[in-house]
DNA sequence: CCCCGTACCCCCCGAATGTGGGATTGATAT
DNA sequence: ATATCAATCCCACATTCGGGGGGTACGGGG
């Protein structure tokens, strides 16, 4: 399987018709649906079985941000790229979060917009420094607070753990992991001992900013 | 002041000379310091007042991640970038999380270098597209749980759950806030109702990975 | 004018939690 | 072999929570 198949979603005729004849023409990429809104995007994708889908981002009816969420929540791993035009930074960060994994100018140089097809093709994420910048500041920003500390949590902690994180009373996380609740109770001491809080609130709040559980 | 001044930190003599003697001669860069290793790194950049810092992922000591690390802690404005050879994703996706804003090959050619020096000066964050998607799947991976909900918390509400986040018993929480245990557990039940939620542990958990108190 | 949401306060009661002791296994390290 | 430690279980006790009521005051819309 070597051609790349690409499916386009814009409301531009001028856009379609353009990037369209460029992608049916490069050999190793190929156009299997162009489609001007994203209305029933899931099934347009199911229906032309994309490698890589294209989609602008200011379209009618459903706009693009919406349709990416959809679809990204539905096919998590098909890529998607957000077409754009320049300097709208606020709407392709929305995008991104919204499970888009790299975006494309539109007046990007024919070149460009080929090796970005490839690029997230190939499990790549292109997008302009400005924008990764914007990525990496909610990156890092959880890794203030417990950064150094590394507790070390045993197996059978951990899975406690994570009953508290998910909302679970002492005596669910005892069924559901088939142990007696005064084990649950067990662990749980030892777990706050070993974070140094004293409530599950903390436990999970330190537990998510932390990372603990990865 | 037009002049980017850069710090240098890497322990092979060549890569400070060539790299030095570079950024030496550069119109609008200019080498402020440069250092075969990481110990006190915060002293050293005290001392020559960098805009900018290159560091190499590999040192002898403190190995540049913990520099990172530990200077990104004290310094979060000032843009690192790591130094590296083809390859390290792994290395390279640590720093990033330590804090560095993106990255450099040492192969890359000098053009390459002083474009991405110029780009992390003026706000930017350069990076290869292979180590972008790994960073993105980290950004999007939060958003599954609570993406649509968007609850709206009353300001004072939002008082009360940063209390729980931070660990807060209710009464502790109260006598912060200044009001009576019995108006926290007013607000706390609200909240619950309002976040679906029947424990503190599951609220924190909803509040942090939903983003609720932004 | 009345309704609704927000912020604030109060009571009761049962269930859950936090903390302080234990104990017993089995594996692993010394 | 002996110590250590994770994992399992148990009890007792005080405190905290969670859910159910109830209330006043204030302000903005309908």
């Amino acid at each position: 399987m070597d051609t790349i198949h690409v499916a386009l979603f814009d409301d531009s005729k001028q856009i379609r018709d353009s990037l369209g004849t460029l992608l049916s023409t490069t050999p190793g990429i190929g156009l299997c649906g162009c489609y001007p809104d994203a209305s029933n995007v899931s099934a347009k994708v199911a229906a032309c079985k994309p490698d890589v889908v294209l989609m602008d981002i200011d379209m009618p009816g459903m706009n693009g941000i919406e349709a990416t969420r959809s679809l990204h929540t539905e096919r998590p791993d098909l890529p998607i790229m957000m077409l754009t035009v320049f300097g709208d930074e606020d709407r392709v960060y929305e995008s991104l979060r919204a499970g888009a994994v790299g975006y494309l100018l539109k007046n990007n140089d024919p070149n460009a917009v080929l090796d970005a097809i490839r690029e997230v093709h190939a499990g790549g994420a292109p997008m302009t420094p400005s924008i990764a910048r914007k990525v990496m500041q909610h990156f890092q920003r959880n890794d203030l607070s417990a950064d150094a500390e590394h507790v070390a949590l045993s197996a059978r902690e951990k899975d406690v753990l994570q009953g508290l994180v998910n909302g679970l009373s002492y005596k669910m996380i005892a069924d559901k992991l088939g142990i007696s609740f005064e084990t649950v109770r067990s662990h749980i001491k030892n777990i706050y001992e070993k974070l140094h809080v004293h409530n599950s609130a903390e436990a999970v709040a330190k537990t998510l900013k932390g990372r603990l559980l990865e």
